[in-house]
RNA sequence: CGGGGUGUAGCUCAGCCUGGUAGAGCACCACGUUCGGGACGUGGGGGUCGUUGGUUCAAAUCCAGUCACCCCGACCA
């Protein structure tokens, strides 16, 4: 590709609108350009990195046995309605309506279709295991969309949905859709990790998210090597710690603390570490409220929350009216004594003495409280949020926290949908067998922001070869005025191409070190300069994006490396 | 949806407080000089100052509404 024949315009100042480094960079490199808030314009250039991650990833589809379809974009609400995720699904969902009247959405996912597709398809267990597959645009109507092509509302995904028989074929199919991600993100040469995740919306039981490291992501990791442990936050879990819990060395005093109604402010006022408090947050169960207490400094999770039993689902703290009931006070003086609700501790209490609760009565606290003399020993559970250092559910480490951003994410659906749906097969005894399903999605808009996050440094991209647009960038030195160099340029330009390499020549008649900014910019990985100087002496400047210098090498030695190290 | 911020040329911004009819750098076009790390000179093209309404002899500037974009939050005591 001739660099002047490319509408390629990179920017020279960074847009104002863009926040984090690789949106900065791909709107600066020309990658992408903004339609609406979360809509973007794929341009050329960005367009060659995104096709680069979909041939990887439908290769290691194909690979694994998956079978690629398209299903429609848009997808009718019946569907929908019958797996209730209409309703459920809520604020994500896209909806329209046609000229009919008929209710539409753009489809953030396609579960429904595809199960629809199974249930008319497979008749027999015969045809099963199977996996379909797509790459496609997906719409989510994000409530706030930001950074770029990081959480976009339309970007590109691709879902695949496994079918069998029973659960032990569904753990197989997993188990090879698994390996696929991993040699997926293998191949695409970036720094990830395999977490444990929370299936949320999508339903099901076991999921996994791939997250690729970078301290921009907007998904916390807990991870423990010792432990092999590894999960998002959202979900990790941590366990009791081991440890005598110190004796009381204060009794027991109930203190006026006036406008102490949060942990900041009773700290503040008492002169404290919030370590040292119990918070106790009311929220509503089924048969009445629930109280959950926690270490002053620690915060609930509310997927933990929801798991105990009485729990209203979702998580719903509990209004003023509800708190006045049951504890007798006004918001943010709630403590365990004297409380007559239903009571959780999280683990990390156990180990607490002479600590401040609030005192069920309006800006009143008790201090020095001890469990065993002031307050019951709790029964704990897991409730808050891991942090650093937590041990973890194995007991053998510690937790340390990572950033990450999730590009794919695998689940174990079972039969949420095929029972729904009423999607079946015939098993070997002739009775209907619900299919059981898994699927699999991969943000591959996503991926080549996450490989900048990953690849880039304050000149620009640094593309991993097998995503970058181009493998080799021609540069020549003052080819406008010497025909030895446009000739030589000219030449090179045609062998590398029949080489079967993506070249990029930048044939503009521009000084070298605008060139040599726009290269770096658009970070290709191997960067050959053609100079009158080099020529006489039959060489060629190399350089990879990566070096800190370049050097002088024969011509064909150079064009061997690019060779080399591009159609590995 | 709540809070905050910003809208002036393709990009980055000044001008607004104190109203008088729009600027700079980069980018773009032409010509000339330059030519191995984002050159220089001369000339040129490009903006209903987001938008609607109000105040005023006069509005980019003051007032009100509205739209868009960005950031923080949306259980976080």
């Amino acid at each position: 590709m001739r660099f002047t024949r490319f509408g390629l315009t990179t920017l020279r100042d960074t847009p104002s609108e863009a926040e984090i480094v690789s949106h900065q960079l791909m709107l600066k490199a020309g990658l992408i350009r903004r339609l609406a808030s979360g809509l973007f314009t794929w341009m050329p250039l960005g367009l060659r990195v995104l096709r680069k991650v979909e041939r990887i990833v439908r290769e290691e589809m194909d690979r694994a046995g998956a079978l690629e379809v398209v299903m429609p974009a848009v997808q009718p609400a019946e569907l929908w309605r019958e797996t209730g995720r209409w309703d459920k699904y809520g604020h994500l969902l896209l909806r329209m309506t046609d000229r009919h009247d008929r209710d539409f959405c753009f489809g953030p996912t396609h579960e429904e279709v595809i199960t629809d597709i199974a249930r008319r398809e497979l008749r027999s267990y015969k045809q099963l295991p199977v996996n379909f597959y797509q790459v496609q645009v997906k719409f989510r109507d994000e409530i706030r969309p930001r950074f770029g092509v990081m959480r976009a509302r339309e970007f590109m995904m691709k879902d695949a949905y496994s079918f069998d028989t029973d659960q032990a074929g569904l753990e197989e199919s997993y188990r090879k859709m698994h390996n696929a991600y991993v040699a997926i993100f293998e191949r695409l040469g970036l720094g990830f990790r395999v977490v444990d995740a929370d299936s949320g919306e999508i339903g099901g039981s076991r999921s996994q998210e791939f997250m690729v490291l970078a301290d921009s992501g907007e998904d916390g990791i807990a991870w423990c090597d010792e432990d092999n442990y590894a999960s998002n936050v959202e979900t990790a879990a941590t366990s009791p710690r081991e440890g005598i819990t110190p004796a009381p060395t204060r009794d027991l005093e109930k203190i006026s603390t006036p406008n102490c109604k949060t942990i900041e402010n009773l700290v503040a006022f008492l002169d404290i570490t919030a370590e040292q408090t119990l918070k106790t947050l009311i929220v509503d169960g089924d048969d009445g409220p629930i109280a959950l207490v926690l270490r002053g400094d620690h915060e609930l999770n509310a997927i933990k929350a929801d798991r105990i039993p009485g729990v209203a689902e979702p998580l719903t703290m509990a209004g003023p009216a509800t708190i006045q009931k049951a504890t007798g006070s006004v918001p943010g003086y709630a403590g365990p004594i004297g409380l007559d609700i239903p009571i959780f501790y999280d683990h990390a209490t156990a180990a607490m003495s002479d600590f401040v609760i609030g005192a069920n009565e309006a800006d009143m606290h008790y201090v020095g409280v001890n469990f065993g003399r002031d307050v019951d020993v709790p029964e704990t559970v897991d409730l808050r949020n891991v942090i650093e250092g937590d041990p973890t559910p194995g007991g053998k480490g510690t937790l340390k926290i990572a950033r990450g951003i999730e590009v794919g994410h695998i689940f174990q659906l079972g039969t949420v949908y095929s029972e729904s749906m009423n999607a079946t097969v015939q098993d070997k005894d002739g009775k209907d067998a619900t299919m059981a399903m898994g699927c699999y999605g991969i943000g591959v808009t996503r991926i080549v922001g996450a490989a900048i996050e990953q690849n880039h440094d304050e000149k620009g991209i640094i593309w991993p070869e097998p995503l970058a647009p181009f493998d080799v960038i021609l540069v020549p030195i003052n080819m406008h005025r010497s025909d030895t160099v446009r000739e030589a340029s000219e030449a090179l330009y045609e062998e590398l191409q029949s080489m079967g390499l993506d070249v990029l020549f930048d044939d503009r008649d521009a000084r070298p070190g605008v060139k040599f900014a726009d290269a770096e910019l658009i970070g290709i990985p191997h960067r050959l300069v053609v100079s009158e100087r080099g020529l006489e002496a039959g060489e060629l400047e190399y350089r990879h994006r990566r070096d800190d210098e370049s050097r002088m090498m024969k011509r064909d030695d150079a064009l061997d490396l690019v060779k080399d190290s591009s159609l590995s």
